[in-house]
DNA sequence: ATATACACGGATCCCCTATTTCC
DNA sequence: GGAAATAGGGGATCCGTGTA
């Protein structure tokens, strides 16, 4: 039998003793395949310098006699040969020993504690990770593949009788072709309950939508019926109803949002009180979850996507949305928003509130699952990218991204895999302390014309490539013939000759180009993921190398590139200013610099002669021109404030950054006011106009004409309860709402707003009120405390005593006295 | 455990001293 | 008059959220 084949989820088991890949995925008749298939699996033993071929010999024959039987099964070594590899950059000697099963290379290993051996390595990859790498049949490429095809076949116990797809093949022979187009079958879900903590309360209904296919599932009723909902008789048949539908519609993802979280684990909780078996599975099996901080939910054949996770990592550093909540991202990102619904307990729920309620727990599947299109390229060019399976890559996090793309290319460099760092390892690793980072010029407060931004591409990245920094690179005794470097963990020495890592990193570097100028000349979803994929990855190396989890981590090597990032930052500067420009600000890889009377093509003059200057792939561009630019005192007045200006470009179009404007921890009424003003001053220079505008603001606030929606303060609660040493207002009210029993922990944004109140209380905390509990905003705190701070050192600049003014204020604290 | 450091600024915490209150 | 309570000043610390 032979057929294209696109593999998606990868799974492994045990037959008599051997590991064996189990990979789901389709043919481009939309058949769903499985292929089995195998791999050797093996370890490496790297040899002490030095050791003569008859020791070496002799070594040999004593590894092959190697047998355990550990956990009831029986490994042994099945074959020992001699590599000449690289590890860590080093040419060494080293042994490879198959084994039977993967899962015993680790007690293998515990035997080859040998005085020949210098280490053991490229026993914890993980099978599937292994076995992707030894046969290189990689997730979402397409392949032909050649082999029996299993049909009530004894093999593998019958495995291809309980399986639920279309083929399964015992692989023979596979051989790449060309990408085509891949379309997965995607079904989004999405559950409503009573209650919030797991299990607890019933699942009401469960909302089930896919290309051509929508459902709501219930067993509540309503009056007019609505075509998409069935009902059913109770909770038990509604969990049954839906293994049958996701059976039914046979998807290759089947997509939450939380739903590693929330509606996976709700599903497996009532049906195990139910007795009803949630066999989603192709093979019959039911979800499993992995343990520990974060679960995970897992459906054999199905990849399961928690769809906030993915978000989360890859894109909520580029969003604008201050939460990740299915509205806010579907805002963002679909200009859609879910239906409008006030969520009650179902006893309160009557009538036609019911038929609202089953289109409101559609509409959030409708958003997941066009989300999850949305994102599809994205997820599926950093698996491209990454070479591990969707599911993984789905949770991981960025340094997994670039472990792993270094860990299925590391046979290009004939390398040997480094180990993942034990416990003691890591603690070791957290408690070296943080190095230097990176240099920040202090601004001198003022109003700018006249801007021209330099700054470094790909900073970190190009300073790695051109100075060839890594762990494998350090030298440990000092060297002539070196780059050297003096950091605050001491002078670092690194080989000229080139490392892989660096090396690496410079293909990771070239491809983000290449993909980067396909995408401009060919703009579409997929041509745009890919070059993100590969930005994302060129941008993640240094965080990776100073990762304390990271196999390849080196506090040297970090070190050292945060020392050439001040170093080149700090020379740019000084040659900017030699060439007569004044620089306003600076930081880490960025100079502002004024213009004086010179023109764009004169600056872009002096940044080709400054460029270079310039050593390897590192370079120097222009960020913008602005007409512009605000800079401000810190709140003590005493000095410029780093991380905080806002600029206007020729267009008339504004940047701000760090400002409370941008800071969601402030108020709506501040943040906006602070907005309207900065951008009043920058547009025309004029602060005259922006203080009148102030003090309409302020008249308002005193006359109580404000809206309180417009003085709630969000704080997000970063860690449990129990966990604050400090008592802060957002503390106390998240005890107030848990008092109420609204269910919040850990991560959710906690809303409040400030009361007046009767007697003289001093702290903040203590007029903290929830949004519904009654009073009156406390005009005091809002004046004071975010309306004044807000704009005070902004006025400041021009030299305008916002508080000496505001009326009231001044006499006030005369009277004082 | 789940990329790094730098930075701002609010709010509380905590120690100290001065003042007020209590007996 | 002296001890205890309270107020408030100021630096340290906690905390969240930005920039790069």
């Amino acid at each position: 039998m032979k057929t294209d084949f696109i593999p998606i989820d990868y799974d492994y088991f045990d037959w008599h003793g051997r590991n064996y890949a189990k990979i789901t995925g389709r043919n481009s008749s939309g058949k769903r395949i499985c292929v089995i298939d195998t791999c050797p699996v093996y370890l490496w033993a790297i040899l002490k310098d030095k050791l003569s071929k008859d020791k070496i010999n002799k070594l040999i024959k004593k590894i092959e006699k190697i047998e355990l039987d550990t956990k009831g099964r029986k490994t042994r070594v099945e074959k020992v040969e001699i590599h000449d590899k690289n590890f860590l950059g080093k040419p060494v000697k080293a042994l490879k020993v198959f084994a039977t099963n993967y899962k015993d290379l680790h007690d293998v290993a515990d035997k080859l504690g040998l005085p020949e051996i210098e280490k053991r390595r490229g026993y914890d990859l993980g099978y599937i990770t292994h076995y992707i790498i030894e046969k290189k049949i990689t997730p979402l490429h397409w392949y032909e593949i050649e082999g029996e095809v299993l049909n009530n076949s004894e093999e593998f116990g019958g495995i291809d009788a309980v399986l639920d797809v279309d083929l399964c093949i015992k692989l023979d022979k596979v051989k790449e072709i060309n990408d085509k187009k891949f379309t997965p079958k995607i079904l989004a879900y999405d559950i409503e309950t009573d209650e919030i903590q797991i299990g607890k309360g019933e699942i009401l209904m469960i909302s089930l939508v896919s290309d051509g296919f929508k459902k709501v599932i219930t067993w509540k009723t309503a009056h007019k019926k609505q075509d998409y909902v069935e009902y059913v008789k109770d909770e038990a048949e509604l969990l049954e109803k839906f293994t049958e539908y996701v059976k039914k519609v046979s998807p290759d993802f089947l997509v939450g949002y939380f739903s590693d979280g929330f509606d996976l684990p709700y599903l497996k909780a009532r049906a195990e009180k139910h007795n009803v078996k949630l066999s989603l599975g192709l093979d019959g099996s039911q979800p499993r979850f992995s343990r520990g901080m974060s679960i995970t939910g897992k459906i054999k054949g199905i990849v399961h996507i928690d769809l906030l996770k993915f978000i989360r990592t890859a894109y909520a550093q580029y969003m604008t949305s201050e939460t990740l909540s299915l509205n806010e991202v579907a805002k963002e990102f679909l200009g859609d928003t879910k239906k409008d619904f006030k969520l009650e307990h179902s006893s309160k729920i009557s009538g036609t509130d019911w038929e609202k309620y089953y289109e409101y727990n559609l509409h959030d599947s409708v958003l997941t699952l066009n989300l999850f299109e949305k994102f599809w390229p994205d997820l599926s060019e950093f698996v491209k990218t990454t070479n591990e399976p969707v599911f993984e890559i789905s949770r991981a996090g960025l340094s997994k991204y670039t472990e792993s793309y270094i860990l299925h290319n590391l046979e290009k460099y004939n390398e040997i895999p480094e180990k993942r760092p034990g416990y003691e390892e890591i603690s070791k690793r957290k408690h070296s302390g943080g190095v230097e980072g990176a240099f920040v010029l202090e601004p001198k407060p003022g109003l700018y014309e006249n801007i021209a931004i330099f700054d470094f591409t790909s900073m970190h990245t190009s300073i790695i490539i051109s100075h060839n920094i890594s762990r494998s690179t350090l030298l440990e005794k000092p060297s002539k013939n070196a780059v050297s470097i003096k950091t605050d963990k001491g002078t670092f020495y690194f080989k000229k000759e080139k490392g892989f890592f660096p090396l690496m990193l410079r293909e990771i570097f070239e491809l983000r180009k290449k993909f980067k100028k396909q995408y401009q000349k060919n703009p579409n979803p997929i041509t745009k993921a890919r070059s993100n994929a590969f930005k994302v990855l060129s941008a993640s190396a240094h965080g990776y190398i100073g990762f304390f989890g990271g196999r390849y981590y080196s506090i040297e090597a970090s070190a050292s590139i945060l020392a050439f990032v001040r170093k080149f930052n700090k020379e740019t500067i000084k040659k900017v200013e030699d060439s007569g420009h004044k620089v306003i600000y600076a930081d880490t890889d960025s100079v502002a610099l004024l213009m004086n009377n010179k023109s764009e093509s004169e600056i872009k003059k002096l940044l080709t002669k400054l460029n270079s200057e310039l050593p390897g792939v590192m370079e120097l561009e222009l960020e913008d021109f602005y007409k512009r630019g605000l800079w401000v005192t810190t709140r003590a007045g005493t000095t410029g404030a780093k991380k905080k200006y806002a600029l206007i470009d020729k267009k008339g179009k504004t940047k701000i950054r760090g400002f409370e404007t941008v800071r969601r921890d402030w108020c709506k009424l501040a943040r906006d006011m602070q907005n309207k003003v900065i951008r009043q001053i920058l547009k025309d220079g004029n602060e005259k106009q922006a203080l009148k505008y102030v003090k309409e603001i302020i008249k308002e606030l005193k006359e109580r004409k404000i809206s309180k929606e417009d003085l709630v303060i969000r704080t997000q609660l970063k860690k449990p309860l129990s966990e604050y040493k400090a008592t802060t207002p957002h503390v106390i009210a998240a005890r107030k709402m848990i008092e109420k029993k609204i269910p919040i922990g850990q991560g959710n944004l906690i809303e409040y707003y400030v009361a007046e109140t009767r007697d003289k209380k001093k702290l903040v905390r203590d007029k903290v009120k929830l949004l519904d509990e009654k009073g009156e905003y406390n005009k005091k705190y809002y004046l004071e405390r975010q309306i004044l701070p807000a704009v005070e050192n902004i006025f400041q600049v021009f030299n305008i005593n916002v508080q000496e003014i505001i009326e009231g204020k001044k006499q006030m604290t005369l009277g004082d006295f």
